[in-house]
DNA sequence: CCTTGACCTTCCAGTAGTCGGAAAGTCTAT
DNA sequence: ATAGACTTTCCGACTACTGGAAGGTCAAGG
């Protein structure tokens, strides 16, 4: 199938694939005759393998870790979990570093009286507050 | 002061500064004869204030829009909170998906055993499941 | 005076992960 | 034949910096 159709089916762009492949996270897609790209079921599967795991916010670099253990079907569990792990971990931190970013702003949004006069403390707050 | 005092007082790197100064977020910098740039308490005062609104996670476009308001002393309360308050629904929706991330890879963590063995439900469901 | 090291300057390139578009070739339907 | 939708490669843009090279400047020590 051409390479449009392997978007669709995976959820990827067709961008996107083409990169993957430039970057070789994919082996290169085999070729027809007049150069385009064909792709089996087999390759949309790496492909949506991709996809679902990019979603979950992992790194191209971590996908290329997390395609090597698809393929090596001598693999640890524990290799691949401890890697999903590290990506709990990670998303905690940014979890946390949001919702006290959030807590700050909506402490000042609330002190803020939002209307058409001038005195604001959120700008207030900005401009004096220590760089910290 | 040096650029490195203004970097050390402000938060921000003497890197960042400059470039800040390239793509005009802060005005040029008043220059020594020998070229360097020369800041004020004044200059600092900005800088801290963009490295506290970098730190809240403004981009760098809304930032431009708060040193607007912050030099405009007719500015009226309620632009600068509807920019907070854009900023909070914009953390609302990545801590979401980060959330929902989050959960779903503590699930197959969870079902994946973590051993030596090769069957792997993380490997398994990143397969398998849907593009979606 | 000379050297050393820590500053400073500009400019260029690279990062992640695509996206957009140009220019050119190909396929499909009418 | 032609229109329009596909494909190809390549190049540049995006965000927000960061690193490094090549070179100028300054302050201290011998």
């Amino acid at each position: 199938m051409n390479i449009s159709e392997a978007a669709a089916q995976s959820g990827l762009r067709a961008k996107t694939i083409r990169y993957y492949e430039d970057i070789g996270l994919v082996g290169p897609a085999r070729r027809r005759d007049n150069g385009y790209r064909d792709y089996a079921p087999r390759d949309v599967h790496m492909l949506r393998f991709l996809s679902r795991a990019r979603g979950l916010g992992f790194s191209v670099e971590e996908c290329r870790a997390l395609v090597a253990l698809y393929a090596d079907t001598g693999r640890k569990s524990a290799d691949v979990k401890e890697i999903a792990l590290n990506r709990v971990c990670d998303i905690d931190v940014k979890i946390g570093e949001l919702q006290a970013m959030r807590a700050t702003l909506v402490e000042l949004a609330e002190t803020c009286h939002g209307d058409d006069r001038p005195d604001c403390p959120i700008i207030d707050d900005l401009a004096s507050r220590g760089a910290g």
